[in-house]
DNA sequence: GATCCGACACGAA
DNA sequence: TTCGTGTCGGATC
């Protein structure tokens, strides 16, 4: 059929029948050359007339003409119009499996085309059937039945937001510039915010607001006049601009008529952002658009809220959307066992049996009508946005469900008051109450309802602005008053991001008045030195020992570090993990952090999530039981056997940072000296005392030193001499004079009493390497667990973990698998990278039996087994030592005093550059045959000093450890961290 | 009196 | 400007 003829067939008739509409889809078909129907699906499951239809539905289905993945299409028909025709595909796209394109056609006069896409924004493709003669136009059409994406429109909703959000940001700015409070700013520009939405949703009548500033545009001066009597308008009932009726809102947003006097260029700005179609912004990132043009310094509170939709959803769908959606096909399956008895029976028992699958279903949605979703650290509303369209969606999904089964349908309840927040931040969470109901009217909107009227908003008093951990309660009788801990409204689920605060970073945050209130108050619940977010999971906590169903909380992925680990280990004894993920890279740009996301029921789950995963037990380590047969690390006891053999190195603090140096006026002073000072002191005659500088002056050596190519630093070292003492070695004494002044200036006024010394002088780890040849060294961050030989006296930095062992049995029972495995999965980490903590690590770690550090080298030496290792171990040692430093590239030249370690030196320059890239990170980045070998051969020999096969599993590996450790501990006291 | 951490910090590519 | 990889100070117990 030709474009001509189909026009001259179609155009102006007006079909009531549905067989007719077939008909002219059929013509369609022939016109664009797709197949109909009944050539490319017989079964008419992904594509058919009338999809859906069931007896009890009268053979009307959901969709006049349905293919799957491509569009769903409705003829005006019965419909008054287009708009009510597509009002009907909307409320059945759930049931259509969301296509991406929704047609409408009136047979006569136009083909239309609703993108329907989630993401991106909508679009319309108009078709007039007189224009089909267009070859562009019957392409869209074309498009629709082959690749519906062509259709797509490229903007997201989310680039959209960024666009008008940007705009509005330098409004913001422009305000604040001219000196105005960051708060009365904010508001005002939501209202702006929601005019525009609103009047692009048709919720304002004609423009009205575009209208107002293009008048504005002309008088500047009257747009305070103009402004204020719209608002006005908006604010109460029956309100009227000229001739215009304005429906009445009245949500907390227009409860006042204040407006800021704009400037030409201002409006300007406005006027241009409400050129753009508001409808379709994405409430979830508006917070953190506009924070970024009110605060672009700070990144404070609102932004460090943000958490983007993936994440967001991670937590809504466990949490959720699962547990009801389960419920819901229990509720179904009743409903359609009913349904069938209702058909079987006749009379009074067939009406009894519809009345109960009624009953079944408006059960279910009074349920869902009664969940009440609390987010209590809300910032601008991201979760609650969210978890209100969730809950939107599942009511809508059943209630289309329910439909197809043959009963009424209702109106949907759902609305934002299902949503409860807590915030501090005023202006967030005003935000929040706008995103929330924002996301309200579009989600009506997109699913084919009308908005609410009467009044469009309601106040969302269920919005709070306070804080959600202490609330202070006022006393009369003493004219004062006490901190108690803040109640939170009773809700279903609880879900949110909670601020990310380090114990350490949280007094200077929120003022240490504040920060002993609280720890006074959660003494309890929330021991000493845990995050700022740990007082949100154990506030959770006792929610679900109420009547809370399910949680789910974001945390930085520190959660599971030692002092933070407490509220999860309560947590989990009478709570059941649903899914959690331990280590989940964050997405906002500016913030290099990881997450653990943390989901949890008072009901026992079966088969958990872990990292996506499905197991059978989460412990509170956020490990899975099935990596150590059900056994908890984070029980693991200090061994007394290896009590005092590890240390971290010193902590000069002989400058402040050059910033406040400079602020302060004061030279920056330090304990280090350069590697060519440092030679003077060494070479220098003789002190008054007869002792010389190589008392106190020494190699410095820092984590860098290790993992990269050693910097050769020198430091200062007076240990824990007096300052009488000290002042004899006059060249080095004389160098450090900068430090006193720097302490002076610390906020410990102790400092300065022994301002010569370091900080953490480490006696006794000095005393402990002293008797050494050599000791082992580990940094304590670094992405793969290196130990490496120095010697005295070489003085390691605090960023490095000493071992006080000379024998080459302890190096190589560290440098095994055993000990490294047992390092990952004890210490903590930064970010990603692991990082060693000698107290939960070394201290807990098991060493094979007679192999242990409290017995002296030459002892363990006459075991076979310990031969073997001592001779892996220096292989392995000697190997990389070969590597770092060939022979043929560097020249070893003597200190310039005795006792010192040699110096290293490239032969030439291009030696140096070529020693540049021998570093022992890069060297394990690269595991070369060689040292896959010899480390292969050492945890044989360890495995055998065991006692155990060399073939053994990782997770079987840590299970044996910990077990020995427990046997181990036995007469030792457990958790003495 | 040491420990543990960093909604990071900084140099290299 | 992004990527890769671990400093070093000091609040906090």
């Amino acid at each position: 059929m030709t474009p001509e003829a189909f026009i001259a067939k179609w155009q102006n008739s007006k079909i009531k029948e549905r067989a007719a509409a077939q008909e002219h889809f059929l013509d369609l078909c022939r016109m664009l050359g797709e197949q109909t129907p009944a050539e490319a699906d017989r079964d008419g499951i992904d594509y058919g007339f009338e999809f859906g239809a069931t007896k009890t539905t009268g053979g009307r289905g959901f969709a006049d003409v349905f293919k799957r993945g491509f569009f769903g299409m409705e003829y005006k028909g019965t419909h008054a119009d287009l708009t009510a025709a597509f009002a009907q595909l909307q409320r059945y796209a759930v049931a259509l499996n969301n296509p991406p394109l929704l047609i409408v056609s009136d047979v006569g006069t136009t083909i239309r085309i609703h993108t329907n896409w989630t993401n991106s924004v909508s679009r319309i493709y108009d078709i007039p059937i007189a224009e089909l003669g267009d070859p562009e136009k019957r392409g869209w059409l074309k498009a629709a039945f082959t690749d519906p994406d062509a259709l797509r429109p490229k903007q997201t909703r989310q680039e959209l937001t960024e666009e008008v959000a940007g705009e509005f940001a330098r409004l913001a700015r422009s305000l604040r510039d001219r000196g105005h409070e960051p708060e009365p700013v904010a508001h005002f520009i939501n209202r702006l915010v929601f005019c525009m939405f609103a009047e692009d949703v048709k919720l304002l009548p004609n423009h009205i607001f575009t209208q107002m500033l293009e008048r504005a545009l002309e008088t500047p001066e009257e747009f305070v006049d103009f402004a204020g009597q719209l608002f006005a308008a908006m604010r109460s009932k029956g309100g009227r601009v000229g001739f215009e009726r304005i429906a009445w809102f009245n949500g907390g947003l227009f409860d006042d008529d204040t407006v800021f006097v704009l400037t030409r260029d201002e409006i300007r700005i406005v006027y241009k952002a409400a050129q753009h179609y508001w409808g379709d912004i994405d409430p979830a990132i508006l917070g953190t658009l506009f924070e970024r043009g009110l605060d672009p310094d700070k990144r404070s509170q609102l932004g460090a809220h943000y958490t983007d939709r993936d994440k967001i959803m991670m937590i809504i769908d466990p949490v959720i959307v699962e547990p009801l959606s389960a419920e819901w096909e229990v509720v179904r399956t009743e409903i359609e066992g009913f349904i069938a008895k209702a058909n079987q029976a006749r009379g009074g028992a067939g009406t009894r049996a519809f009345n109960q699958a009624r009953a079944a279903l408006d059960g279910f949605l009074q349920r869902l009508s009664q969940y009440r979703v609390l987010d209590p650290a809300c910032g601008s509303g991201n979760f609650l946005y969210l978890a209100l369209r969730a809950l939107k969606d599942l009511e809508h999904r059943a209630q289309v469900e329910a439909e197809a089964l043959g009963l009424p349908r209702t109106f949907p309840r759902i609305g934002p008051e299902a949503v409860l927040g807590i915030e501090l931040n005023p202006y967030a969470a005003e935000l929040a109450r706008v995103s929330v109901w924002i996301g309200d009217i579009q989600w009506n909107l997109k699913n084919g309802f009308a908005a609410a009227e009467n009044p469009i908003l309601k106040p969302l008093r269920n919005i709070e602005c306070r804080d959600a951990l202490v609330s202070w309660v006022p006393d009369t009788s003493f004219a004062g008053g006490k901190w108690v801990s803040a109640e939170w409204p009773i809700a279903n689920a609880i879900i949110g991001n909670p601020p990310f605060l380090g114990s350490r970073k949280m007094a200077p945050a929120m003022g240490s008045q504040y920060v002993s209130a609280l720890r006074k108050i959660y003494t309890r619940t929330v021991p000493k030195g845990a995050d700022f977010v740990c007082f949100w999971f154990a506030k959770a906590h006792s929610a679900l020992r109420g009547s809370t169903e399910r949680m789910g909380l974001v945390s930085t992925n520190s959660l599971s570090n030692a002092a933070s680990r407490q509220v999860l280990r309560d947590l989990f004894t009478d709570q059941y993990p649903i899914a959690v993920w331990r280590d989940e890279p964050w997405t906002v740009s500016g913030a290099a952090v990881r997450v653990a996301i943390v989901c949890m029921s008072s009901e026992p789950v079966a088969n958990p999530m872990l990292d996506d995963m499905a197991v059978d037990e989460i412990h509170s380590d956020l490990r899975s039981a099935g990596t150590t047969r059900g056994a908890d690390l984070t029980l693991s006891k200090p061994l007394r056997e290896n009590a005092n053999k590890a240390y971290q190195g010193v902590v000069p603090r002989g400058s402040i940072n050059p910033t406040d140096a400079s602020r302060l006026g004061l030279p920056n002073g330090d304990f280090a000296v350069s590697a060519a000072q440092a030679r003077e002191m060494l070479v220098a005659p003789l002190n008054p005392n007869g002792r010389p500088n190589t008392d106190v002056v020494v190699p410095y050596l820092i984590a860098r030193d290790l993992a990269q190519r050693p910097s050769g630093r020198f430091i200062v070292a007076f240990g824990t001499m007096t300052e009488r003492e000290a002042a004899m070695y006059e060249l080095p004494f004389n160098h450090i004079a900068p430090v006193k002044l720097h302490r002076q200036h610390m906020a410990q006024p102790e400092a300065l009493t022994t301002w010569w010394q370091h900080w953490r002088p480490r006696p006794e780890m000095s005393a402990a390497l002293a008797p050494l040849t050599r000791f082992i060294v580990t940094p304590r961050v670094s992405k793969h667990r290196l130990f490496l030989w120095r010697t005295h006296p070489i003085l390691p930095d605090n960023a490095v973990v000493v071992v006080a062992r000379e024998d080459d049995v302890t190096f190589g029972v560290l440098h095994s698998r055993f000990h490294e495995l047992w390092a990952l999965r004890m210490g903590s980490t930064l970010e990603d990278r692991p990082r060693y903590t000698p107290t939960t690590t070394f201290q807990t770690f098991p060493f094979p039996h007679g192999l242990t550090p409290d017995i002296p080298s030459v002892v363990s030496m006459a075991d076979d087994a310990a031969k073997h290792i001592a001779h892996c171990a220096k292989e392995l040692n000697q190997l990389r030592e070969n590597w770092l430093n060939p022979a043929d590239l560097v020249r070893r030249e003597p200190e310039v005093v005795p006792g010192y370690p040699e110096r290293i030196l490239p032969i030439n320059e291009e030696a140096e550059s070529f020693l540049k890239k021998r570093t022992l990170t890069n060297l394990y980045n690269e595991r070369p045959a060689w040292l896959h070998h010899a480390h292969e051969a050492l945890n044989e020999a360890v495995a055998a000093a065991y006692g155990w096969p060399a073939d053994l599993g990782d997770d079987e590996v840590l299970a044996r450890l910990f077990a020995l450790n427990q046997e181990r501990g036995s007469e030792g006291h457990a958790d003495a961290l």
